[in-house]
Order: C-alpha cells, then structure tokens, then sequence
DNA sequence: ATAGGGTTAG
C-alpha cells in the first residue's frame, strides 16, 4: 500500500527534486479520501498519520517537504496547531516557506503575522515569497518592517529585495538598498553583490554594474554571467565575449545559464567564428539543447548568417516550445525566406504548439520582407479571427511595412489612420521609409511631422526627410529641415559598421583612419574603385546631408564606413564578408550600388545586417531597392 | 531552513 501511493508520488510527480525518501513522510502522497477527512474533521489527525505520527517534529518536517498541494499544507499547519508544535520555528519557517512555494502567499502572510517570534529565516522567506510573486509594495513593506525592528538584515534577505528594485526599475530604491548593504558591512557577500551588479545593469547604469563588478573579490559564475548578459544586452555584446574569455582565465567553468548568455551575446555580435567556437564549446561540455539553449542557438547560428545551421538545430530539437518556432519563423524571415517561414506555420498546430503574438509578428515581417503581400494579409486576419489575438503596434508596423513597400501607400496611411492602439516612432518610421522607396514626398511629409511630434530632437528623421526632398530635387525644402537642424543644434547621429575578421570584429566609422591597417584599406578602397568604376560603377552622391563631412571625401567619393567595413572583409577574409551596420542606419544608396559592383566583381557574397536583418548583395537578388 | 544569472519581435 505505501509502497504504491509513493511510486504514485514520483512518476507523477518526475519534475519533483530526489528528496531522502522517509517512510512516513509518504503519507502525505495520498489520499483524496484523506483530504475529505481533513475538510470535515481538521484538527483530527487521519488514521494512517496517527499510526505512524509521534509529536517529533522531525516527522512534520518531511511531510512539508513532500508536500504536493495547498490542501496537504493546510491540513498539516492545522495539525501542527494542535500539536502544539506551532512554537518550533525551525517547523514554522518551513511551513512558511512550503506556502510560499505553492504561492500562497496570503496564507504565508497571515501565518508569519501570527508568528510569536520571527527570526531571520522567517524574515528572508517572506521577503522573498513577496519578490518571487512580484508583490512588490508587500516585499518593500516587509523588508521596511524587518529594519525598523532594529535587527540586522541577513544576507539571504538582501538579493531578494535587490531583485524588486531590478524588476521595479527603481535605481533610486537599489541605491537605497545598497547603502543599507554597506551600512551592515555585507558588501563582501558574493549572492548580494551580484544581484546589485543585475539591478545596476538591468537599471541601465551598466558603469555602475561595471564598478560593483570590478571590486568583487571573489565573483562567482553567476557574477559573470551577470555582467556578460548585461554588456549583451546594452548594445556592446563584444564585451560580453571578452568577459567570457577572462572567466574562463580564472578558471570559472561555465554552466549552462552562462552559455545561454554567451550565446545570445554572440547571436547580438553576429560573428559566425565565435558562433561556431561556442557551439563547439557546448558539446564538449556536453550540454544537451533544451528549449532555452537550443533556442538560443537557432538565433545565433541565423543571426550569425547561417540559416542552415539554424534549422539543422531545430530539427535536432527534441522539446520545443512557441518561443523555438517563433525564432527559427524570423529566421527564415530576415533571411528573405518568407515561404519558408509560412511553411512553419501550419507545422506548429501539428506539434500542438499554440502561436502568440510574437509568432505572429514573425510571419508578418516575414511576409513584408519577402513581398508576400496577399499572404501578410491573410495571416493578419488568421490572427485576429482564428487566434483571437489583438494585433499591437509591432503587428499594425509590419503592416505597413508590406503594404509600404508593396506600393500600396493609401492603404497603408489608412491602417494608420484606423488603427486605435498607440502609434509610435517604428509605425510612423516604416510609413516613411515606404514614402522614400517610392517617392511620395506629400506623405513623407505627414509621416515626418508625426515622428517629430514624438521625437523632436531625433537628428535621423530630418535626415530622412532631407534626404527624400533631395531625391526629389525640392532642394529648397531640404535647405529649411538644414535650417532647422541648425537651430536645434542637432548633429548626425554617427553610424558604425563592424566587421568579422581575423578571428575578431572590427569597428569603423565614416572616415576612419583609426584601425591599425588603416593605410592598407585605403590604398585599397582606392584601387578597388577605380576597379569598379571600369566595370561601370558610378558613385551616387545624391544623398548630400549623409556624408555632411568634406574630409571623409576620398577623392571624389566618401569613405563611408560601410565601405572601409567591406575593403576591410576583402583584406582579411578569404570568403564571404558580412557587415553589421548601427541599428536604425541606413545603407546610402552609393554604398549599395558598391556592394553590389564588389559582390561581382570580386566574386564575393556580401552579407549586410543591423540588430536582425539580412540582406543578401548579389547581382539580381537584391531586391530592396536603396532603402534596407 | 531562507538568496543572485538564461530563449523569440520591436
């Protein structure tokens, strides 16, 4: 009879942590009857427990541990009451803690107010339950209560509150926090510290972050792979992958959360050798892909520009969830692939995988990528009709997108127009981009007016519509958005592009003369465009405000950055080359027409990308016009 | 006994 209600236990329960298995404690795995019996008569014990139960708390202590639902907790707390063993903090805060565990945390509160004496373990549990449970305001008042009862806070209290500061944004109450954290002398404390090194990072003072870091003396794996997942996830992800390497250096191995972190930091660089060094790095350490890391994975390999080696991973996946489906879905989406994608779509329903809006988001942009225009439409409406789910600003922005790009202007404007959720600067931005592709000044302007309702200080929207006036010779326009920039003090924001190479990747800037083969890349540039310019290059300098600045002038042409990145990848790689580009940084029409003369005349494939776009500069397959 | 780090879009 024990026998089979604990088997029923664990194959019920496989996700259940291997406890010390305690032959009474299996009582408590049974017993719908039981719990009938508690219900009608609850300070009664139940026959079996009698049996087996004395007053040694040691036996309540295992019976919480195993407990499986609220009902057993309940029925225990109110044995335990009449047992009087409601004064055994050691059982207390264990009572305490199973409540919270199955977020109960009313009861837990009611109990811990009743509680004669409170000691720093009942403290932490509580504090924590709040932060776990996002209670914010409960854990900060529970957390206040704790100080003001004059005892010294432990350090098993502390990371939980950091944690709400974090989750809260509230940089103020984390620099709170961490003075009290002086003030008690726990600055030492490894689990304290980098949870202040997360709320720093994840409040976006990544010096701060960076600070706290460097003063910790012992920084354990998780110190680390905080500090790494924040550089990733401040834009600097290169950072991150030199951490890595000092981590490793002092000998910390890491673990599976921290490749997760690297992984992700490498699918933000966007650098295949590391990519691969990493993948490497999994397998000899034998970490098998579960939904996170194998997920992870698919979007650095696709990220890294290998859509092949990302659906290699997918299909080796065992487990997947609408996370997995909805990245290898982009995937195939800023890899131009649209039919690829919309062929996942059904195969998702069919592994009982649910899409979210997310999923949605994915199919959409990949529709607008690949000039799927009758499918976007469909999808759009599948969404709302068949999935019940409402499209927000990013779902209404791929709209706009297709239909922009599609030429369907009017259509597009009056989506806008209809739409009831907020419009913000990526909607108005996909609107504009579509007015530049297909010349439609008058709407450009109405795009531009909004986006500078928004962001009136945002240098790249006059640069936009500047460059649009331009390109439709209504220079007396674009004089008055230079006029205007003037006025504003507003500058040209400087776009970078980075390129892999020699194992590492490297940065440029317009004009750059700052990397260490500066001179090389320039006789080269040189050289190359007298080259192109036999096979029929003609530089197009019509964007005038792009390259404001004389000095990039390189000859009678201008060393943008996309350029120097190129001529660089032409040095140092002996295969294809791709370029990242600024987020949001355009590639001028003059830098495409040179990628494409170099992609044939150099027989080279040139990849470009920003954060998660792909194009491909292949003669006949570029098919994106001037605007990427 | 109680504590900190991980995946998709934009």
């Amino acid at each position: 009879m024990f026998k089979l209600k604990n088997q029923r236990l664990f194959t019920a329960n496989p996700s259940l942590k291997p406890q010390k298995f305690c032959s009474v404690a299996c009582a408590l795995s049974i017993s719908d009857d039981d719990h009938q019996f508690y219900k009608q008569k609850p300070p009664i014990l139940s026959p079996q427990l009698q049996e087996t139960s004395n007053l040694d708390p040691k036996f309540y202590l295992s019976a919480l541990i195993n407990c499986k639902n609220l009902q057993q907790i309940k029925s225990l707390h109110t044995q335990l009451s009449v047992n009087g063993l409601l004064n055994d903090s050691f059982l207390i805060n264990k009572l305490l803690y199973v409540y919270v565990r199955y977020n109960a945390l009313d009861d837990a509160h009611n109990l811990f107010d009743k509680m004669p004496e409170r000691n720093p373990v009942s403290w932490s549990v509580m504090v924590g339950g709040f932060a776990k449970a996002g209670r914010y305001m409960k854990c900060f008042d529970t957390f206040r209560e704790y100080i003001r009862s004059g005892q010294q806070p432990d350090v098993y209290t502390l990371p939980s509150v950091i944690r709400v500061c974090r989750d809260t944004q509230n940089l103020k109450m984390g620099r709170v926090v961490h003075h009290i954290v002086h003030k008690f002398g726990l600055h030492m404390n490894t689990f304290i510290c980098a949870a202040l090194v997360d709320m720093y990072a994840k409040c976006g003072v990544i010096d701060d972050a960076r600070k706290l870091f460097d003063k910790m003396t012992d920084k354990d794996l998780t110190t680390w792979t905080v500090m790494m997942g924040a550089y990733a996830a401040s834009g600097n992800p290169n950072e991150s992958l030199v951490l890595f390497d000092q981590m490793q250096e002092h000998g910390v191995v890491p673990d599976k959360i921290s490749m997760v972190t690297i992984v992700n930091a490498c699918a933000k660089l966007g650098a295949m050798n590391k990519a691969k060094v990493i993948h490497d790095l999994i397998q000899k350490q034998n970490h098998s892909l579960d939904m996170i890391l194998g997920t992870a994975v698919i979007d650095m390999y696709a990220k890294c520009g290998s859509i092949d080696f990302a659906r290699e991973i997918f299909d080796k996946m065992r487990e997947k969830n609408v996370i997995t489906w909805s990245t290898m879905i982009a995937a195939y989406g800023y890899h131009g692939q649209g039919q690829k994608a919309l062929d996942l779509f059904p195969l998702m329903s069919k592994n009982r995988i649910k899409p979210n809006n997310v999923t949605f988001v994915s199919l959409l942009y990949a529709c607008s990528h690949s000039g799927l225009v009758q499918e976007g439409l469909k999808i759009f409406s599948l969404m709302q009709e068949k999935f019940f789910i409402k499209p927000d600003v990013k779902h209404y922005t791929c709209m706009v997108d297709l239909l922009g790009r599609a030429g369907k202007l009017d259509q597009a404007f009056n989506m806008i127009e209809n739409m009831t959720v907020e419009k913000d600067v990526g909607l108005w931005s996909a609107l504009l981009s579509a007015c530049r592709m297909h010349n439609h000044v008058e709407m450009a302007q109405k795009a531009a007016e909004s986006l500078l309702e928004i962001q009136p200080h945002n240098p790249s929207h006059y640069v936009m519509l500047s460059n649009i006036y331009a390109k439709a010779g209504k220079w007396e326009n674009m004089a008055k958005i230079r006029v205007q920039m003037t006025n504003k003090n507003l500058k040209k924001t400087p776009g970078f592009t980075w390129v892999e190479a020699q194992n590492s990747v490297h940065k440029f800037s317009s004009g750059d003369h700052s990397h260490c083969e500066s001179k090389e890349i320039y006789e080269r540039l040189k050289s190359l465009i007298e080259k192109l310019e036999v096979s029929g290059y003609v530089p197009d300098t019509e964007f005038v405000l792009h390259d404001v600045n004389e000095e990039l002038k390189l000859g009678n042409l201008y060393a943008h950055s996309e350029k120097l990145a190129v001529v660089y990848g032409l040095i140092s790689t002996p295969e294809r080359t791709t370029i990242r580009m600024t987020k949001n940084l355009r590639v001028c029409g003059d830098c495409h027409t040179f990628m494409k003369f170099v992609s044939v005349v150099e027989q080279r494939e040139i990849i470009v990308r920003d954060a998660k776009r792909f194009h491909h500069v292949r003669e006949g397959v570029c098919s994106c016009g001037d605007y990427w």
